[in-house]
DNA sequence: AGAAAACTCTATAACGATTTAGGATCGCCT
DNA sequence: AGGCGATCCTAAATCGTTATAGAGTTTTCT
C-alpha cells in the first residue's frame, strides 16, 4: 500500500503542504499531496464503491490532516445542491413569540450537517407567495420551512405541485402527504376544558385566532366537544389573531365582557392572548384564580413568573425546532421516503 | 443599434426565450438572445465603462424581461463573495430574549440586497472562538455580526486582526475602530436612579451582570455617580447573569433581601431579572408601586402587560437590527471607509 | 493461451460567473 | 494611404467540485 504513493511522490509531501498552508486546502491540494488525480481524490471522500479502500484510506487521512472543508460554493455550482435550508417568516409575527427559541434549535440541530439556515422574510401586507416562489425559482435553498399555516395554504400547495422539500409547522388538509410537525390543540384545548371542570367553572370563553388558521378550528372542536360532553357553556370569542398588537387583543376582550357575559373561565392561545386576557379580566373586576381560571400554553418559561395563579399546558418549542430541522434534512436527502410527521400531544396541565 | 443583432440571429429571439423558459436563464441565456457574448453581458450588467450605453441598455432590458438573476455560487465561486452576513448566536441566551426582532430586522433589512442572513449557533460551554473562526476559514459569510461583546472580547480581536468585516452589538475597548451599535447602558441607569430619586426612593439596589460585560460596567457607572450626585444610597448586586435561569436569580435576590437591607428601588437589566425582582420583592413583603419601585429596560412589550406599576425604559431592539445590518453592509461594500458605530441614547423613562 | 471480466484510476467536461488579455472596427491624423 | 489610438467587443482561463466515459492493469474464465 505504501509502494504506490512512494514511486509517485518520493518525500515532496511536507513541503507540498506547508507551501499551500496560507490558503485554503482543496480537492487540488489533496491530490497533489497524495498523488491522486482530483476526480479520484473527491470519489474517494465521497467513500465509492470503484475506488479501492487503501486509497480511499490515505486520501481520508490527508483530508482530516489538513483540515479539508468542500468548497460550499463549488459543490452548489456543480451539483445544485445549495446545503441551506431556508426559514420562511413574517417580520410582523415575530414579537414576543418563541420564534428565538425555534431558530436556534433549528440551527443547532443542523450544526452536525453541512447545512446551514438561512432566514427568509416577508412582512406581513405582502403576496406570502413570494418568499417561497423566490427560493425555488432561483434555488436558493434545498428545502423550506413554512410558519403560520393555514388549512388550504396556497404556499404548501405549490411547493407540492413543484416536488420541492418543506415542512410545515402545523397541519394542512393535505398532510398525510408531507412532512409536517404540530402541536395538537384539540388536546390542548380538550385539557383546558377539563381543568376548568374540574375546578368548577361553567361559563368558559374561548380566546381563538381567526379560523382559517387550521389550529384555531383544532382547538375550537376541541374545547366544544368537551365542554359539551361535561355539560358546561362554551363561548367562542373568534378573529382574536394572536399576532395582533397585545392592546388592542385587550380592547376586543374588554368589549366582550363589559357585554355582559357570565364569564368563569377563559382558554387562551399564546402568551400574549394571555396577558391581554389577564388585563382585561382583571380590569373587569374579576380575580384569576378565584372568580376567573385562565388557562394558555406556555411556550416561553414568562407566564409562570407572573404572580397571577394562570393554567398552563407547556408547549416545547425546541422541540419542534429539532424535529423539523431533521424533517427537512430527510426530505432533502431521502426524497423518496415517507416525509417525518410529529403531532405533539400535551399530556397534562402544569 | 438594430442592425446588429437583427444581423446576428434574424429573428430567433422568441423561439430561444421560449426554448429555455423552463429553466432558469442564466448569462448565457441574455446573451443567445441578445447575439453579445457572456462576457460582454456580464460587464454590460457591471455596468462597465468599455461597454456602448445601448449595448447596456438593450442587455439590461432583456436581462430584466426574462427575470434574470445571477446564481450565487456562481459568483461566489468566481469572486470568493458569499453574500451572507453571518449572526452569531449563543443558543442558551435566545430566551426570552429580544433576539427574534433582531433577527428579523436584520432579514429585513437586508431584503432591497444580495444578501441574505444564516444563524451561525453555539452552545454557551463551548469556546466562542469556532464559530467565529469557522467563518473566516471557511469564509462562509462576508461579515459577523456578534452579540454578547465583553471589553476585550477575543472574538473582536481575531476579527480585527484577519481584517474581516463585523459589527458588534456592544462596545468593546477597541471599539473607536470597529462598527458597533450599542445601547447607552450609562445614561439607562442614570435616568433609572433619577426617577427613583424623583419617588423619593433613597437605598436603591442595581441587580447587574457580572462586571466582565462591558455595558454592566457602563451600568454601574451611571448608577453610582447618580446616586452619589443626589446623595441616596447605592449598592450593586453584581454577577445575576441576565442569561442565567430565571429562578436562580430569583432566588438570589431573596437571599440579598433577607440579610435585612433596606431597599425601596431595584434597577433591572432585563426582562428576565424584573420578573425576578418583581417575584422577590413581594415575596419579601414589599408592594411594587408603594414601599418600593422596579425599573427596567423595555426590550419587548411585554413588561408593560403585567399589573405591576414598574418603571420601564424602552429599548427598540428593531432599530439595533436595522442598524447593525447596514453597518455590516458598509463593511464589507467600503472596506476602507470609517466604520458605522451608533450610541442610541434613552431620553425618557416611560 | 487468449479473451472476457473485474478492478482502479484518470482525462475531460461541465456548472455560471468574472477577469485578463487581446482582436476587430472605426475615425483621425500626417 | 498608412499608421495610430480609441472604442467596443470576444476568447480563453479560472474558481472547486463532480459526472461521464474510458484507459490501464490484473484477475478469472474457457
Amino acid at each position: 500500500m505504501s509502494d504506490k504513493k512512494d514511486k509517485t511522490l518520493p518525500a515532496s509531501n511536507d513541503s507540498l503542504r506547508k507551501e499551500q498552508s496560507h490558503k485554503r486546502p482543496t480537492l487540488k491540494t489533496i491530490a497533489e499531496i497524495t498523488g491522486f488525480a482530483v476526480p479520484t481524490v473527491s470519489r474517494a471522500l465521497g467513500g465509492a464503491e470503484d475506488i479501492s479502500l487503501t486509497t480511499r484510506a490515505r486520501v481520508k487521512e490527508v483530508a482530516k490532516e489538513i483540515g479539508y472543508v468542500p468548497n460550499r460554493a463549488g459543490v452548489r455550482l456543480r451539483t445544485g445542491r445549495t446545503n441551506v435550508i431556508s426559514l420562511v417568516m413574517s417580520t410582523e409575527h415575530e414579537m414576543m413569540n418563541h420564534t428565538a427559541k425555534l431558530i436556534s434549535s433549528i440551527a443547532s440541530e443542523l450544526r452536525a450537517s453541512p447545512f446551514h439556515v438561512i432566514i427568509t422574510p416577508y412582512s406581513g401586507d405582502e403576496d406570502p407567495m413570494r418568499p417561497v416562489k423566490y427560493i425555488v425559482e432561483t434555488g436558493s435553498a434545498d428545502a423550506v420551512i413554512l410558519n403560520q399555516i393555514k388549512p388550504h395554504d396556497p404556499r404548501v400547495k405549490y411547493l407540492m405541485d413543484e416536488g420541492f422539500p418543506f415542512v410545515t409547522h402545523g397541519r394542512t388538509v393535505w398532510n398525510e402527504k408531507h412532512a409536517f410537525y404540530d402541536f395538537d390543540n384539540h388536546a390542548y384545548a380538550r385539557l383546558a376544558v377539563e381543568e376548568m371542570v374540574r375546578r368548577g367553572r361553567k361559563h368558559i370563553t374561548l380566546v381563538s385566532p381567526p379560523r382559517d388558521q387550521n389550529y384555531a378550528a383544532d382547538m375550537i372542536a376541541g374545547a366544544e366537544q368537551t365542554a359539551q360532553k361535561h355539560g358546561i357553556e362554551l363561548r367562542v370569542l373568534s378573529g382574536v389573531h394572536s399576532d395582533v398588537d397585545i392592546d388592542v387583543m385587550g380592547e376586543a376582550l374588554s368589549q366582550y365582557l363589559s357585554e355582559g357575559h357570565a364569564v368563569d373561565g377563559v382558554i387562551c392561545v399564546s402568551n400574549g392572548s394571555c396577558l391581554a386576557a389577564m388585563t382585561a379580566v382583571e380590569s373587569a373586576g374579576l380575580v384569576i384564580g378565584d372568580t376567573v381560571d385562565i388557562c394558555a400554553k406556555e411556550a416561553m418559561p414568562i407566564l409562570k413568573r407572573i404572580r397571577a395563579p394562570i393554567i398552563t399546558v407547556s408547549e416545547d418549542v425546541t422541540k419542534a425546532g429539532t424535529f423539523m430541522a431533521r424533517a427537512a434534512l430527510r426530505a432533502v436527502l431521502h426524497p423518496g421516503e415517507s416525509p417525518l410527521q410529529r403531532l405533539e400531544v400535551p399530556k397534562a396541565v402544569d
